[in-house]
DNA sequence: GTAAATCCTTGACTGTGGTCAAGCGACGCG
DNA sequence: CGCGTCGCTTGACCACAGTCAAGGATTTAC
């Protein structure tokens, strides 16, 4: 086990609960993979044989209902885990998760981890706690869906991303490309690029990079409480 | 315990895997309630003393991010559990529920069952598929929400109330109202109305109550698969 | 250095769905 | 019986976002 797998599952909010002695056994039916970009982890219906906790790089989760159209739910980083719901629900897997860029991930064997379960009662509620936090997500997201426009949507995704208690100027980095990020939020590229123009009357300057800069967050905070119109000039 | 309680038991995906002498425990820190229409059960944002079993009637799932706005996240019937995530993550409610007709519903105390999960690995079990399951629900909202039009997903709506292995006629009630419906489906009443309307072509006919007849619930899964535009005629 | 390629942006047009407003039809009540 | 209300439907209009297509800007290749 080396520094980055570690920081990995400092990162996570479940392994990290995990004791010394019950990480050692998940060594014994797990291995780490490195990936390159947009290799297939799992696929939507696949029998749920492993889920996978990503190391580093980023991994893509992609809803696929019709064959024809799939749509990027979440883009998961280092201490995030994919496909673990499925191991208690049906053992198929509800999305697929694809490499996004290269990547290392933890690669856990469902079934014994299941065996693993059998006598640690504290990994099973750290499972619950994360299933509900993901469960809480999913409510924001719905939310954000069905009640606010594409711009307010970016804005607001700026703001998660900068994390809360800052103040005045904030450098933002995109978790991944304006392309993914725009399927992310549910919009086409550009409309993103039109929502990132908008937003520039408010201080946000962004370049063809993953980076941005927000001039004053609380700006921001003010456009998306604007109960109502601002149209959005 | 009655009749009606036994049945919302059994519906129950969770409560239903109780042993006995489980149940009889729960009883002793749980109570019943009998409320009427729009009766707030608890609040976004609430500290999560208790969770609910809906067991008649029919409950709301209310999601409140900015106080002037809210959305219908889903109808809760008999069976089924609101608020009981949030025992289990931040223990603060992530949505608000509200009676949506005149209900009984049955209140557990978060923290007595929190005391009570210490010796019980295979309740712990079960909520965790509780919450996979619903996560999975999650998934097919999100996906629902980006990519079908509102025709599309009050016909896919309607294709899971008919349950599946269905054939031919199928009579359909709703679960709520109109109203309600249109906001479940992230839409306004004047979209739903006009949804219906385009699905009458398909042999979908709704009257002005709960109740809707579907003469060909084949021809609806077409007009779902029909990977493009079949331009709503 | 020029050319190609990639990524992001902008523009013009269209369509879906929200908004506002009016029009039913059913039911309840005086 | 006429009047009101309520739930649903329809129509007219408009705005937001998707589509198609072109235009910069920066990077890579030769």
């Amino acid at each position: 086990m080396d520094a980055e797998l570690a920081q990995a599952i400092a990162q996570s909010s479940f392994l990290s609960l995990l004791p010394a002695d019950d990480l050692k056994r998940l060594w014994g039916y797990s291995e780490t993979r490195r990936v390159d970009g947009d290799a297939l982890l799992f696929h939507s219906g696949d029998p749920a044989e492993h889920f996978c906790l990503v190391v580093t790089g980023s991994v893509g989760l992609y809803s696929r209902e019709t064959p024809d159209r799939e749509t990027l739910l979440d883009v998961l980083v280092a201490g995030d885990l994919a496909g673990e719901e499925a191991v208690f629900d049906r053992g198929v897997h509800a999305s697929t998760a694809r490499a996004l860029s290269p990547s290392r991930v933890l690669i856990v064997g469902a079934s014994a981890f299941f065996t693993h379960l059998d006598d640690r009662f504290d990994i099973v509620l750290a499972l619950l706690a994360g299933a509900s936090a993901r469960l809480r997500g999913s409510i924001h997201e719905i939310t954000e869906l069905k009640l606010r426009s594409t711009t307010r949507r970016l804005a607001n995704f700026l703001i998660s991303l900068a994390g809360s208690g800052k103040e005045g100027a904030v450098q933002i980095v995109l978790p991944s490309g304006k392309h993914q990020l725009a399927a992310r939020l549910g919009m086409k590229p550009e409309s993103l690029s039109r929502a990132f123009a908008k937003l520039r009357s408010f201080g946000v300057t962004s370049g063809r990079g993953d980076d941005v800069l927000v001039k004053d967050i609380g700006a921001l905070h003010r456009y998306c409480r604007s109960s109502d119109f601002t149209p959005d000039a």
